[in-house]
DNA sequence: GATATAGTTTCGGGTAGCCGAACTTATGAC
DNA sequence: GTCATAAGTTCGGCTACCCGAAACTATATC
């Protein structure tokens, strides 16, 4: 039996491919840059909002095209070619959530479902003009990196606020994006990025990490281990 | 034979109508705006860029799901319903491109690709804000009138510039923003929105109109028939 | 080493939208 | 009135993407 997908990759096609696809390696992408738990068909397949069927279909269609490696029932990583495409994605995706902000007011916990459609909407002279507009930035209102048009990205060096031991301090460099309304509720703590932070405590039986706003005279936050999960804390 | 389309529209589906569906229905309403040439399915077709029959196929879903109206072989109306969902398009893309120039820098032939792919894309919370940024405009960068939210739309009474008099005066009111090319043209000989301009003569064989742009010391510049029919002059 | 289970893949099937070919209809020329 | 032709429609078939059910595999547990 022929895999209908076995044909080879040419430039053309990189630059043809579906949003559906751009949105799959996009997401891929996401999954790996900041931990290195294995990037599987279930989680894509979460992040993406489909069934895991329709997920391993994709991402066997993606690996046939060159733009995944794939062995059955293991962990999906992205080829050189496939993290080119995601990288100009997530470009897109950044550049657009910070425009948001800075242009058109909105709050950083809106920005995210507006970006994932119109990072596939916008033309080359409308993300140039935007990026130009904004000064070239370097990061989205997240705190997360945005790669340069020739696909370089820097990912500033940075722990899990939960992965810090009591008496660790630093400076808030990345706050996940997924669930807005964590973002509100850190906006009202005054977790917001570039803010310092010093861990106080590890509470007992899982009631999460306390730790300091802003400087000495700052205020004491208690957080879940959620919460403690979706802060990094750019290492000093 | 059951017609598999046959079944009511509630307000649901109004606001979930395929983005092809919101196309057709806007080419629609803008081919009958500013003149009453009838709109058929092929003038649907080559301005939505699909086969006829692809246009048959979708005019026949639009009019079973009433947004149409259409008799087989005959021309095609928007209904009360159509005529809503039209204009809450044509809303969004003359926001767009208006956008576009003012905030992106964009020149006026530039924009009209790009806004027919981002009217999909942008959300109501964005429509919103970059209404605001304008200062709730009511004409686009070509003198389309954009239509309220609430769906009003004033068009304003103007004359075809290739259907005036020699001797007619007036402002322009709108230049068709069909084609780039000419729009660059347009610009280069100072023809643009709210100029005032003066019919001069009719070239004999068919050789165009002679117009004064400008005010009486304007610059005179001659016409094809083409460009004359892309110009309308407001009726003073 | 056997086995339960969670995770992955395959399979059959569904929808939206598109096309070209073939067919049907309206209309204008005679 | 007849008829050629242009325009519109129908039909079968295509692709991309999605799903649930069923089959399969890796692995953790015993």
């Amino acid at each position: 039996m022929v895999d209908p997908y076995s044909y080879p990759v040419t430039a053309d096609q990189t630059s043809a491919l579906s949003s559906v696809m751009q949105d799959y390696l996009k997401v891929i992408c996401n999954a790996g840059e900041w931990d290195e738990t294995a990037v599987t068909t279930s989680v894509i397949a979460a992040r993406v909002g489909v069934s895991p069927s329709s997920a391993s279909e994709m991402i066997r269609k993606l690996a046939a095209l060159g733009f995944l490696q794939h062995e059955r029932y293991g962990a999906v990583e992205l080829t050189a070619q496939g993290r080119t495409i995601a990288l100009r994605v997530v470009r897109r995706h950044r550049l657009v959530e910070t425009y948001l902000v800075a242009e058109l007011g909105y709050t950083w916990d809106e920005v995210h479902d507006d970006a994932d459609i119109l990072e596939h909407a916008i033309s080359d002279r409308m993300l140039a003009r935007m990026d130009a507009k904004l000064g070239f930035p370097t990061r989205d209102p997240h705190g997360d990196p945005i790669p340069s048009a020739d696909g370089t990205i820097i990912i500033p060096p940075a722990n899990r606020l939960i992965d810090l031991e009591p008496g660790s301090t630093g400076s808030v460099a990345r706050i996940s994006d997924d669930e807005p309304e964590m973002l509100r509720y850190f906006q009202e703590k005054d977790l917001v990025l570039d803010v310092s932070v010093e861990v106080l405590a590890r509470l007992p039986f899982g009631a999460g990490t306390s730790i300091r706003v802003g400087g000495s005279a700052g205020q004491q936050v208690d957080l879940g281990d959620r919460a403690a999960e979706a802060i990094w804390v750019s290492k000093i």
